[in-house]
DNA sequence: TGACAAATTTGGAACGATCCAATTAATTGC
DNA sequence: GCAATTAATTGGATCGTTCCAAATTTGTCA
């Protein structure tokens, strides 16, 4: 049925030319004649011809146009909403992307990126998978493909990173809430041992003790980064001696979550409970109540992240960079702080 | 800094043998003596030596074993999702994917999948966006590369299609809203000439007058298929003379922003008020209530269309099939049924 | 008009892997 | 021991494009 692909010799003989002169001229060369590249470009349409890219990507001068994104879990919106960020980007470069979801395993990460070099990537952003080492990052680094790594960072690794300031973004948050006068404020929610959430705890930790509060350690309440996660952390925080009337949760997923089990509880949040989330993912501002955050703005870290790897690709050095991507305390209503937000519709 | 690439030939050399015998290695011939084949893959690690797929899809029988999936707007959970679940069957199938948003532009759908082909897709899998024409798809069928549009089809277009029952599927809701006692129930949110929304409002509307009931246009209330869209639409819906005491939504987007509407309006989900999403997307189950939601399983779905285009892609000849996705109701507490899902573990 | 420069065009030779036909090495049968 | 098989191995030629050096055409000016 489909026959045997048109090519650029193909086009060259329809148009009486070399196929040097078809060549030039999808390359937009100025070198070639007017007439003689409005024939050419007639033939191309007529013929249907599709560009082979693979083809031209052989000659090793070449860039392949590609990158690769590897997060560790597209059915989180902070990360789904960070890809489209990258996508956005890497569109407009005219770039395509490999994007594939390691689901927090490091070996199909490990599959995943043996595949995309084997498909010539000029480049890599990865939001790594827990437990990714960087000798899985080191076979890249030496065959000179730059690699940014995005929210978490990989020890040891030579390559760029870009994640956003965790510390001060908790640090921010919880002063806020002392300045509402909460005394007892815990941390819910997160996987510890991971570097994001030891940064977020280090942020609160300090922020109490600045305030002349105590931080005691049983305040901090590791979960899933998750909903259920986030209920799980607010039922076991409701039952401590001393019960905390405010909290800082680990990401906004975890938040949702302590909203609904403060409402099982048959509390409701932001009037009998302050919470405040962190990342900003879309829904955040929509909830009810509307979710006080720490706005990392995903799409904008995707963007710059993106763009800091095409920057990379088309240095040619790979110089790897460190950027930490500046937060803001976006305050709403289920800190309690009463504040009406003036984009929503809704106000009893 | 990076040697030009590894490539058969140095192997070649290095292990002593011809380029020939290093590709019969490289696919796993069963010509080549064991000695032969272990002292070339030792060479082969020992090199770093990394495949090079774009040149072996040079020549024409290769199969790229690279697909493309574009998706109309990833930062919504339920493409998410789908195309997580499509990742995972292509993964173990070998296979890596360009994967991509459109944001709902026909335009940047059209750029991607020009894109796309020129880098050799076997195969395209499409969230379609809306306004996709039948010619958007021509020239990929011409040249015999088959595509599986999923969720939404498109008019005209002889393409393989898989999409949810979403006329029994809205019709098995309202039937159990029916069954609660409620006769006034509504349809809330998604976007009005839309081939799902029409199916959904179908089934609405014929469970309605198989009960006796009536469906009056007024209870449609068509608005952005997202939370903000649930949002507005039960703030009209409350409005109406003889307000609804039930809804069915659009999707499970919109029935959250229902819900966060009722609360607004002083009426709790559940209890005063019964609502029914649809997709069932993961947030449903932890939420509070818990969503009573008619159950696509995205994930599922996304491996099902993957199996499809892969089923396709090794048959060679493209015949077009259409398969409708089964659905089921799922009843949580949103609906007011009472029922308690055993598997929340928070429970007043 | 002829010399010279500028503007266009054009054959190969890559790029890295595969595949075919053909060659060489190892085995077998008688 | 030698032909006939079977097992392994191997040079090209090829895929579709780019790039270089060289060739051709066109244009300019004395």
């Amino acid at each position: 049925m489909n026959k045997s692909r048109v090519t650029v010799v193909d086009i060259a003989r329809a148009a009486g030319v070399s196929k040097s002169t078809v060549s030039l001229v999808l390359q937009a060369s100025p070198l070639v004649n007017e007439a003689t590249r409005a024939r050419v470009n007639a033939v191309i349409r007529e013929l249907g011809y599709v560009y082979n890219r693979g083809a031209a990507n052989l000659r090793q001068s070449a860039s392949s146009r590609i990158i690769g994104i590897i997060v560790n879990d597209l059915t989180n919106s902070f990360f789904a909403e960070l890809a489209v960020g990258m996508d956005m980007v890497m569109q407009s470069a005219g770039y395509v992307q490999f994007l594939s979801n390691s689901a927090e395993s490091v070996d199909r990460q490990r599959e995943v990126i043996a595949s995309m070099r084997e498909h010539g990537i000029a480049g890599l952003i990865l939001s790594p998978a827990r437990g990714t080492e960087a000798a899985d990052l080191k076979p890249l680094a030496a065959s000179g493909i730059p690699v940014v790594a995005v929210v978490r960072n990989v020890v040891g690794a030579k390559v760029s990173t870009l994640f956003s300031d965790n510390y001060a973004g908790a640090k921010d948050a919880v002063r806020h809430l002392v300045s509402l006068g909460h005394t007892r404020i815990a941390f819910l929610g997160g996987i510890a041992n991971t570097t994001v959430f030891t940064e977020r705890v280090e942020g609160w930790r300090d922020a109490l003790s600045e305030a002349g509060l105590a931080a005691p350690d049983r305040l901090v309440i590791g979960t899933a980064a998750s909903r259920a996660g986030g209920v799980a952390a607010i039922e076991r925080a409701l039952l401590l001696p001393e019960a905390p009337t405010a909290a800082l949760c680990f990401n906004d997923a975890a938040a949702f979550g302590v909203c609904d089990g403060l409402r099982a509880a048959g509390k409701e949040p932001g009037r009998d409970f302050a919470v405040v989330g962190f990342d900003d993912v879309i829904e955040a501002e929509t909830a009810v109540p509307a979710l006080t955050t720490v706005s990392v703005d995903p799409q904008g870290m995707g963007r710059r992240a993106a763009q800091l790897l095409l920057k990379q690709i088309n240095a040619g050095r790979v110089e790897p960079e460190t950027i930490v991507s500046s937060v803001r305390l976006v305050v709403r209503q289920s800190c309690g702080a009463g504040q009406t937000d003036r984009t929503r519709r809704i106000s009893a």
